[in-house]
DNA sequence: ATTATTTGTGCAAAGGTTTGCATAAACTAA
DNA sequence: TTAGTTTATGCAAACCTTTGCACAAATAAT
């Protein structure tokens, strides 16, 4: 069996509690204890058993994570291996470590919910691609546990969150779009019970509303975050009798496959229609032509979701109910003024 | 205080182990007890504290993982999130979860894994990205401590790793050049230090050496896993007297900044210049042209090395040594024959 | 009716820490 | 010297389970 705290103790003369004591520096131990122990704890190559230590401080330095549930789908995206590596960076350096989790469906997601949280496996949870009735905010609520969510809650307005100003980004870029002369922009959504999606939609209908342009329902499509469902979408576009002179996403990967099946038809992107994403993924400026889009701070939010939680935990800090991540519109080929 | 086994117990009116028991559904209670007890267990909400049970079985059900070293770059590439998405499906599905732990240098590495094993917060250890000399692997060795490799050590073959066979792989790619008439191929390599690179040198040269083809150290270069560094390399590949037909390249993101910095110098591909990739991520069917690519099997691979691992952890199975995903040559537009 | 067997449950130890409180030792002040 | 402080350490309880072993009750066999 492993050495535990008991035999350095016994080496060194001392009692467990005088070890202990020296592992967390207690200002109490004299120098010479507390090098003598160290010494033996170093011979022995002793080092502290955390289960045990977190069973007593109820404490375990892991932040659980639930990946969002068609976890297939959505980590395709780069956005989410981007925000977790924020994460996880932001997390070494704290010294806490990222527990993932998920579930095939709703049901079994909240049941890993309750398993890190009532087992006690994690002391905080992030929540990512908030949707409205939440189930598992409900009960993080509930249970009064330290979570933050990335996105925004449509229900609850006081929970930490580390999200961006969705509404103000779409709106800009739509802004941007009409000052170039564009009248009829389509907007290619995530999926609609998003409420990353539904705040996007707002702003761009804002945009519209106020340059006076009327909000065209037909213009507006639902899309996956996949390259075949924008790919579909982009042929029934091409079928229509007028079409947009610009094509506004909710992502990268889908203003790409956009440009695509819009180039294989036979129109030239920015040339015959402008096309702009969302999260400048690196996707967004490798590809030809270089596609305009949306800087959100990924890799930050992921950074600040951890600092927020962690903060949450310790109980120490304000509780800032939302945090904004500032976006940056990042203008590149795939758009232009429109022909006519 | 949450509520505990003796709470119920005494609820209940029976002893703690035996709810213990009705919980591991030992075959030794009663039915009526173990009603009874359920019942119980729902009224008060239990829910077992997995600290107090992990410090007693010395098991924790999680799977440690360790982010290889410069995690914020290689984590830009596809390839990891894929894998990782591959590890967390199958971990779940198996009741397991996934720690991620990561260090911003070699010796933080490594105290994150002594960490991780000593402390006993993971059950197995699943290590990424391997170099010669991994002193995790030593350490991991030493401490008879479970762990799988994603790709292959050439310090200790009786490791149990899951890998591809990228020496076959390469030698195929360039085996296929070679027979659509290509003589004088590139090969622009990840980092030399990496074994993964290794091997995709070894194949390139061996179907060199077959053909009858020099080796010429002058076609060889070493990339880092980023667009900057392949479009650096391939300004030098434009700059040569005699250039080459075609490249061969060990990652999509590499094929692809090589492919749009060709183009941006006047040179279209795959016309004047063929050029594969690896990987298959999705970035290579995505782009235009289309990039030739190896189908490596990654999300495959996380969830091998996840059931291996499972399976070295508790024991059972045969402990395969080496588990090799089948690759698969995906051709595509950037490749076809040389132009003179 | 007695013994042997099966079935269901409880006792108590073990797992490795942390920490409030008590205490011993050393020092200071009178 | 005596009392008062400070400093350094130890004791033992607590955290919540699991599990080997013992035991009691019920059933079966003689």
């Amino acid at each position: 069996m492993a050495v535990t705290i008991v035999h350095v103790a016994e080496q060194a003369g001392v009692s467990p509690s005088t070890v202990s004591r020296v592992i967390s520096n207690d200002s109490r131990i004299s120098q010479k204890t507390s090098r003598k122990v160290r010494k033996v704890m170093d011979e022995l190559g002793y080092h502290p058993n955390m289960l045990a230590k977190s069973l007593v401080t109820n404490t375990t330095h892991n932040i659980g994570i639930v990946l969002p549930r068609p976890a297939d789908e959505l980590f395709q995206n780069q956005f989410f291996s981007e925000i977790i590596r924020g994460m996880v960076a932001k997390a070494a350096s704290i010294h806490y470590d990222i527990l993932m989790t998920t579930g095939s469906n709703a049901e079994e997601e909240l049941k890993a919910v309750e398993r890190l949280v009532r087992g006690r496996n994690v002391d905080g949870i992030i929540l990512l691609a908030s949707h409205k009735d939440d189930v598992n905010i409900s009960f993080l609520r509930e249970e009064k546990f330290p979570f933050v969510l990335v996105g925004r809650s449509e229900d609850f307005s006081d929970i930490t969150s580390v999200d961006n100003d969705n509404i103000a980004a779409s709106q800009a870029i739509t802004r941007h779009l009409i000052s170039l002369g564009h009248r009829r922009i389509a907007f290619v959504s995530g999926p609609f019970d998003l409420t990353v999606s539904k705040d996007r939609l707002d702003g761009f209908s804002k945009a519209l509303l106020e340059a006076g342009i009327p909000f065209d329902r037909d213009y507006v499509y639902e899309s996956a975050f996949t390259p075949e469902s924008a790919a579909q979408i982009t042929k029934h576009i091409l079928s229509l009798a007028t079409r947009p002179t610009a094509i506004i996403t909710t992502d990268d990967v889908m203003a790409f496959s956009i440009i695509r099946t819009l180039w294989n038809n036979g129109l030239r992107v920015p040339e015959e229609c402008s096309v702009v994403g969302f999260n400048n993924t690196s996707l967004a400026q490798m590809c030809l032509p270089q596609i305009s889009s949306v800087d959100i701070g990924t890799y930050q939010m992921g950074q600040s979701a951890v600092q927020a939680l962690v903060q949450r935990i310790k109980g120490e800090g304000f509780e800032q109910a939302r945090i904004i991540i500032p976006h940056q519109l990042i203008w590149r080929d795939s758009v232009q003024v429109p022909a006519e």
